[in-house]
DNA sequence: TTATACCCGACTATAATAGTCGTATATAGT
DNA sequence: ACTATATACGACTATTATAGTCGGGTATAA
């Protein structure tokens, strides 16, 4: 109920991390290691934070990850969407194809809160977590 | 990501059903026919919540469920948690088994935001849902 | 040319959720 | 008493989502 995915958890971890270093780069080992985060799965994420321009990748020996600049005006909903795809407490407030969406009673007021804490979302900012 | 599970909405759904017949008795059966709640499925959820007196049950021919009457001041919060235990962003916002616990960058943060949820789902009463 | 570190997709394992089944109990109506 | 209806309950299976692993690749500094 209402978690966050540990690649999530990972990715902000590292965020925060590239954070503290600014320009200096930082390696995927060197944050599994420190935050005892299994290395495939982060370097995963990672990479798939530098194909989204939160980060930029430097390859080659002594290459590594540096935080993106314009990534601080990221807001946590678009981050989260672009990680894990679309987010909503209901099926009906992604995708149509729920059968109880014709005659269902709660529809409405669900949507309403699932409104509610979208945009206490959208106004937390990448950067109110990582610094 | 951030979402309720089918039990809570099938509850609800139940819930707003039965608050809509006053002291009448609903079956499972009728609900589940009406809102294409898999029947077994429902049925064990309102026997959860006679069990923890959200509605009282009646048995025997005839018999069914109707609405207990302080269930209406009832928080979204303690709704969900009744029913589906502990809920928080992440698991050291419920447990403290977290390998990465102590050195944990974001876990403040992360807590903070917890905390503005849960709050607000602390406000939401179950008869904001279910009229 | 070698070692380091990113890149990428496919794969497996684990856990959470969703749904089913069998059996028992209560009770109204006959 | 008997029967039909409806709740009670736990164990079971199925399905899906999340978490984690593996194998083979490319870029580049030294
Ligand atoms: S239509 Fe009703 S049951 Fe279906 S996803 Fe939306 S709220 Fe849930
Ligand atoms: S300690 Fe950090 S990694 Fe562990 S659950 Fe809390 S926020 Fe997530």
């Amino acid at each position: 109920m209402l978690k966050l995915t540990r690649k999530l958890e990972y990715a902000l971890i590292a965020l925060r991390h590239m954070q503290t270093k600014g320009k200096l780069l930082s390696t995927t080992k060197e944050i599994s290691d420190i935050y005892a985060i299994p290395q495939e799965l982060l370097a995963k994420t990672l990479q798939q934070m530098a194909r989204l321009e939160y980060i930029d990748a430097v390859q080659g020996p002594h290459g590594g990850y540096r935080i993106h600049s314009t990534m601080l005006e990221i807001s946590l909903t678009k981050f989260i969407e672009d990680l894990e795809g679309p987010m909503g407490m209901v099926d009906c407030s992604v995708t149509s194809d729920c059968i109880q969406l014709n005659n269902c009673n709660i529809r409405q007021p669900i949507n309403r809160i699932n409104d509610n804490i979208r945009s206490i979302f959208s106004r937390i900012n990448l950067s109110d977590i990582t610094h």
